[in-house]
RNA sequence: GCCCUGGUAGUCUAGUGGCCUAGGAUGAAGCCCUGUCGAGGCUUCGACCCGGGUUCGAAAUGAUAAUCAAGAAAAUCCCGGCCAGGGCGCCA
């Protein structure tokens, strides 16, 4: 028989009608003589009324156990008065069986597929494709299918064409490890599985397709995170000619777009931009979280006055004002310090406020007209708690970042249906390595340098900004990009600033510059996450990821369903001429 | 590489040295039930990640007036390992 509805499809309209239903067994629930099955499919569940009119389907039916697969033919009827589940879109209406047989059987599931208990990570992934029959998981996995397609439904109507790059490449000069394949034919050589298709897409730029985009998978080997993956999905977009404003109406009509399409949220665009300076300043971190506010206070001058050796010899000292957090006990405080110190933070300096005077053990440390001063600074009332953090610049910001995000947390200070967009702009184009004494790019070695300050490459790296930008959500980066360099001039004297031989580079993206000698246009582009956007908009607790893939990896990048990675046999290690591969101990 | 948290039936969990022959839920098997929908009722089944270590002395017992003697415990405490998750580093 073939069937004729899904499970999701019948309704009252079609009262009287013979149908066929296949799908999944989800509950039984049976009176012997009289047999309620709910009948599970992707689009939903039908209920399904065996009874003694007819005998032979009702001897079936008592056969049928969770997740048997099973195909029935029946009449559409109203469901007794009464009896109605008008919750369900097949609420008003049931199928009372005349056939029933069974497709397969099941064994008893080694999980609930139930969203009410939830199993760990290592079974919920081993038995990948019974926890995905769970509707939570169907719902996050269809949600990103249509988050796909009004992707692509809004990059082809702003005429971006989807263009694939290749998947065994050449390995990326810096940034992540590669993974990387081993070439038969080439013995002793190995491509490369793409961290992004960066250098590809600015020289399909070059090759003058103009607008491209693709809905890449990217492979980076480095350690997982809850929101980091080896595999992971980019919007990757690129264009020619564009302005750096091109690049933020683009992403903003991008997002409104989809938001709109796929969950009917109402975006107001633009987004705010927020230069750098201004984010480490009021937030300790280029990814502020802006649906609260809690922003930092700069008081390393003020304090520096104070008799305290610790303000004395830092660099930076900033404070939180945890508005209302006067209160908070020993414990509490423990926790604070506890995790300012996860940010190698050496310490906490926390002040209560009452009576306009501040307890703390550092107090007697500073003087009376500093207090004032400290108090009016943070704003701070009676009742309020100040958060300090004196370290270096990365340090203090690093800790006091994680203690605002935790506080706008624990304290409920943000609806977490909310969604606060803002692109972060006017990045350095440099960062100062400390380990290793030199230079590094702040973004990539391919980030076009402000015009204004090219002329500080080689003397003042410093203060050369570059024209970057990331687009931040809820405290999540989602998106990064830039306009790109397109001469060749340029990309050596960057090159030259970050202290890359000129060979060295010749040898590991020779093909890129070459390619800028033959009229590269002027292109830039950015590369919004997927799998955290698409967490993001689902409200996914902790932003994990691997709620939003059919089949992420584990912590520790295996596979738990088919056993992935493996140790190659001997016959394919020989003819990848890989013999020195030996098991590890 | 490092830090933190955890590991109890198929699954989720309770458990803070004796009240644990380990409780509950879910599940499975069987029985009952003609309007259920997380069906219900009854019965049954099923677990302390692995390896070390530490340890008090209740009840009961014997001789007794108190007391003394002999003397019993680890899911729980400690160490190591393994596994999982979260994080730091790392990830332009």
């Amino acid at each position: 028989m073939k069937r004729t509805h899904t499970c999701g499809q019948l309704a009252k309209k079609e009262i009287g009608k013979k149908v066929v239903l296949q799908g999944w067994v989800d509950t039984v629930r049976s009176y012997g003589e009289l047999v309620f099955i709910d009948l599970r499919d992707r689009y939903g569940k039908t209920q399904l009324v065996f009874s003694n009119e007819s005998k032979k389907a009702l001897e079936v039916a008592n056969q049928f156990r969770r997740e048997y697969v099973v195909e029935i033919e029946g009449v559409v009827s109203a469901r007794k008065l009464g009896t109605e589940k008008k919750d369900w879109p097949t609420g008003e209406i049931e199928v009372v069986c005349e056939k029933a047989e069974i497709l397969n059987v099941a064994e008893v599931p080694p999980l609930e597929i139930d969203d009410r208990a939830l199993a760990n990570e290592d079974v919920r992934l081993k038995y990948r494709y019974l926890d995905l029959r769970r509707p939570t998981m169907q719902h996050n996995i269809i949600f990103r299918h249509a988050v796909l397609q009004a992707i692509r439904r809004y990059m082809h109507d702003n005429k971006f064409l989807e263009i694939e790059t290749p998947m065994l490449i050449r390995s990326t000069p810096e940034g992540a490890r590669d993974y990387i394949v081993p070439s038969r034919v080439n013995p002793g050589k190995a491509y490369s599985l793409p961290q992004s298709p960066q250098l590809y897409k600015q020289i399909l730029m070059v090759a003058g397709f103009d607008r491209y985009f693709q809905i890449a998978r990217c492979l980076r080997d480095e350690d997982l995170r809850a929101d980091r993956q080896p595999e992971f999905t980019q919007l990757d977009v690129e264009m020619s000619f564009p302005s750096e404003e091109d690049i933020y109406n683009l992403g903003d009509g991008l997002m409104k777009y989809v938001f709109h399409e796929t969950m009917g949220t109402d975006l107001k665009i633009p987004f705010p931009r927020i230069t750098y300076a201004e984010s480490m300043e009021k937030f300790g971190c280029d990814k502020p979280d802006l649906r609260f506010g809690l922003e930092l206070a700069e008081v390393t001058d003020l304090l520096k006055k104070s008799d305290f050796e610790v303000f004395k010899n830092a660099s930076t000292i900033k404070c939180l004002n945890a508005v209302g957090c006067g209160n908070f006990t020993k414990g509490d405080l423990a926790k604070l310090t506890d995790l300012a110190k996860v940010y190698k933070a050496k310490g906490l300096v926390t002040i209560k406020i009452a009576g306009g005077k501040m307890e703390s053990n550092v107090a007697k440390y500073i003087s009376d007209s500093l207090q004032k001063e400290l108090i009016k600074k943070t704003n701070a009332k009676d009742g309020d708690l100040l958060l300090l953090v004196a370290d270096n610049f990365k340090i203090t910001n690093a800790a006091l970042a994680a203690l605002r995000n935790d506080l706008g947390k624990r304290l409920n200070l943000y609806d977490p249906k909310d969604f606060k967009f803002c692109w972060i702009v006017d990045f350095p184009l440099f960062e100062w390595n400390e380990d290793e004494e030199k230079w590094d790019a702040a973004h990539h070695m391919f980030t076009m340098p402000k015009k204004e300050h090219l002329k500080y490459l080689q003397t003042d790296k410093g203060k050369v900004h570059a024209q970057c930008y990331d687009m931040v959500l809820n405290g999540v980066e989602i998106a990064s990009g830039s306009i790109r360099i397109h001469r060749a001039d340029i990309q050596e004297q960057v090159m030259k600033a970050l202290g890359i031989e000129k060979a060295d580079a010749e040898k590991k993206f020779g093909f890129l510059l070459e390619a800028f000698k033959y009229g590269a246009p002027p292109h830039g582009g950015f590369a919004p996450g997927i799998d955290r956007l698409i967490a993001l908009m689902l409200g996914i607790p902790g932003g994990d990821i691997r709620e939003v893939m059919a089949f992420p990896k584990n912590k520790s990048a295996e596979c738990p369903m088919d056993g992935c990675p493996t140790v190659p046999d001997e016959k394919t290690l020989k003819e990848l001429n890989m013999k020195f591969m030996v098991e590890k101990k």
